[in-house]
DNA sequence: TAGACTTTGTGATATTTTTAGGAAGTCGTA
DNA sequence: TACGACTTCCTAAAAATATCACAAAGTCTA
């Protein structure tokens, strides 16, 4: 349990992880708190040695500002990334943010009753290997696909055991750990880390094996009343008599993801259209980097295959504009290191599909992130829940 | 200019006004100060003769709080429904937040370059018949079709002369003014005096000449970064070749609005369809009545038609549970008089269209609000903008 | 009919904010 | 280039607000 003011500590460390480098007063006003706390709390930040004083910033028409950051080397955090087939962990410096250690492992999501224990195991090991002490480990932070209670700590999807995957991991790890949905994840790390930082109203597009959603409204990461807002993938908005894995016809799912985009490339070269890709790897992984990466090369097939996708989650995105009117598109996850590619066609359909007063109101990106975004986003997941904590007081009365 | 005292007191007000009696700790909760400080302020309000003490409250385990509630008589809100073709103007008492008299005038705002001088001469007609102190009137709302920019005062839709719509009408009636978007308006209402009530994450459905939506996201109303959420309308969900008033086809207004309502009734009686109706009358406004009165008496073709409707809308809901999540949607606006009709047919799209997880989580409900939803909402944006103001303290400097 | 356990209300104390003014810059102008 | 007007940043002292600790006034159970 902590003490009001250890929060109010961990609130300027949080934003100085997600901020980089600040000035008192940006901090001061990112807190909530007065210039004069905000000065005591970093002065004895500074004394416990978390906190550097990195000088001076040019000024801005006044007094010049110190500039504060954090040390390196003194707080981490775990981030996994789960898939139906692969889980990647890394480790990663509160200071800047970026990945320091990564492991792949095979450990896949889908039927597999005992991927909790094995996943507690591998953990363990990997935090092992990094040499790192646990109590400088704020964190795990963990992205699944699936419906995912938050507040539960139960994915619904996957793991039909429905244990509480929090409380268990806690247990056999030893330190704090926070889940998510993927979609939100990777929109948590291009909000707080990448193309999305400081805007209000943002959509995450995460184009995978279905196509994702996450949406920060007002500021925040939006989640809805039970934690399943953001299932792009199943919106009904094709007549196409294609049965989608959910039971339905017509979802977005069916027209978009990387799967159906795998499928017609394997449809088309079996046809004999020419391209660069003689044919496709078995494994899927793999398959998608192929035509990715031909279409990066300027493969007329595989850029038509991508542009297509890009066209219909498009329309879909079209229907979110007028719903949203966000200030900010972004197009992340696996799909999207195909980088500007995406833009075009998707565009090309906002325009069909959007009234021009709205449509022009947004602006749409492509995610610098590549393959990195849910494992950043894993950790930003941490980094967001650590003031989250209940806190006590001197007498020891829970306050928040 | 306020102090920090009256900025208090308002917030204090304005959850009395919607909460209609509280007690000492709810008050404290929801205005998020503390027991000594709001005490004391009650106890001011109370001596300035703006609220009075309600007696004890049945005790919910522990000592029984005292009950606080506004005095009657002591502000009123004056709100404005405009309309492409008509307007209407009611007051309302803050302390109980019902109409107390209104009046419809054929103000039309299509086509009608001097709608806002007009305006102003009618409110202050009307506000001098109500023979209520300008000084008890603590602002004007107004509710108006269109994008509406809240904080530059503008209609982009309506008014081509984008005149500042705010300070035009505060300079000509002395008394502050409010203007948004007729849907958004629906949307408050049903959030701060209605069917919404304290709920969190709400989609309210404005079924009108087209169709609206007003989102209220983590507990406040959303508006997207320019303003204009809610164009649901125009979301591209059908492929039917029809044109609509924007440009486009397949857009949801072309097969669900009250509009298109009246359009199949004329057609059917043509065509010969039997029906209590015998021939709409030619008012648009009263066609609409006669259908949905139909309708509610029994009335098979009637029925039909708002379940045709009904369907088209359910399936546009579909696709914002996916997105949204939200806990309870509210079929509001004109054609929401028709009550319990709706429920059936858009619940019936809603299974259809929607993955089960989602839908079961998804309330459904129609406003009991009928005409005077849009009334309401627009005096409940003057309360809600009532603890807006600038702050200065005793010196005059600003604060907020 | 105690006794344990609620919630509400209220002075005394502790925390936090605001104020007011000094420190340290920029910018325009004579 | 020197000076005044105007920024922004920072901080001690005063004012505002929250927390604490406990009394008041209830409910519920054994």
């Amino acid at each position: 349990m902590l003490s009001k003011t250890d929060l109010y500590k961990q609130r300027i460390l949080k934003e100085l992880c997600f901020g980089n480098t600040l000035s008192g007063t940006e901090i001061s006003s990112r807190i909530e708190k007065s210039m004069p706390l905000t000065v005591r709390l970093l002065g004895e930040l500074v004394n416990e040695d978390l906190v550097e004083e990195k000088g001076y910033a040019p000024s801005s028409g006044g007094r010049r500002p110190q500039i504060y950051a954090l040390k390196p080397g003194k707080m981490y955090v775990v981030s996994v990334a789960m898939d139906q087939l692969v889980t990647r962990m890394a480790v990663i410096d509160m200071q800047h943010c970026d990945i320091i250690c990564t492991e792949k492992i095979g450990l896949p999501l889908l039927k597999n009753p005992d991927v909790l224990e094995a996943l507690a195991n591998q953990l363990n090991k990997f935090i092992d290997n990094t040499a790192i002490a646990r109590d400088k480990i704020i964190g795990v932070g963990i992205g699944m696909p699936g419906f995912v209670d938050v507040s539960k700590g139960i994915n619904y999807s996957f793991l039909e055991s429905q244990t509480n995957i929090v409380d268990f991991l806690e247990k056999r790890v030893g330190i704090p750990v926070h889940i998510d949905n993927d979609s939100s994840l990777i929109a948590l790390a291009e909000f707080r880390l990448g193309a999305a930082r400081g805007r209000n109203d943002v959509m995450v597009i995460n184009i995978n094996w279905g196509i994702g959603l996450g949406l920060v409204l007002n500021g925040v990461l939006f989640r809805g009343c039970t934690g399943f807002a953001g299932e792009f993938s199943h919106i009904p908005l094709f007549v196409n008599n294609k049965l989608c894995t959910c039971g339905k016809s017509g979802c977005l799912e069916t027209e978009a993801s990387m799967l159906v985009v795998i499928e017609k490339a394997v449809e088309g070269l079996k046809k004999g259209r020419v391209s660069t890709m003689e044919a496709l790897p078995e494994d899927i992984e793999e398959a998608c980097h192929t035509i990715i990466n031909a279409a990066i090369q300027g493969d007329t097939f595989a850029v038509e295959l991508l542009s297509e996708a890009g066209y219909n989650i498009g329309k879909g995105i079209a229907v979110l504009i007028h719903v949203l009117n966000p200030e900010l598109i972004v197009l992340s996850g696996r799909g999207a290191s195909a980088g500007k590619l995406w833009l075009a066609p998707v565009q090309q359909a906002i325009n069909n599909y959007c009234i021009p007063r709205l449509a022009s109101k947004s602006e749409l990106t492509v995610s610098a992130f590549h393959q990195r975004a849910e494992l950043i986003g894993a950790a930003a997941l941490v980094i967001e829940n650590f003031d989250k904590r209940p806190v006590k007081n001197k007498v020891g009365r829970v306050l928040v």
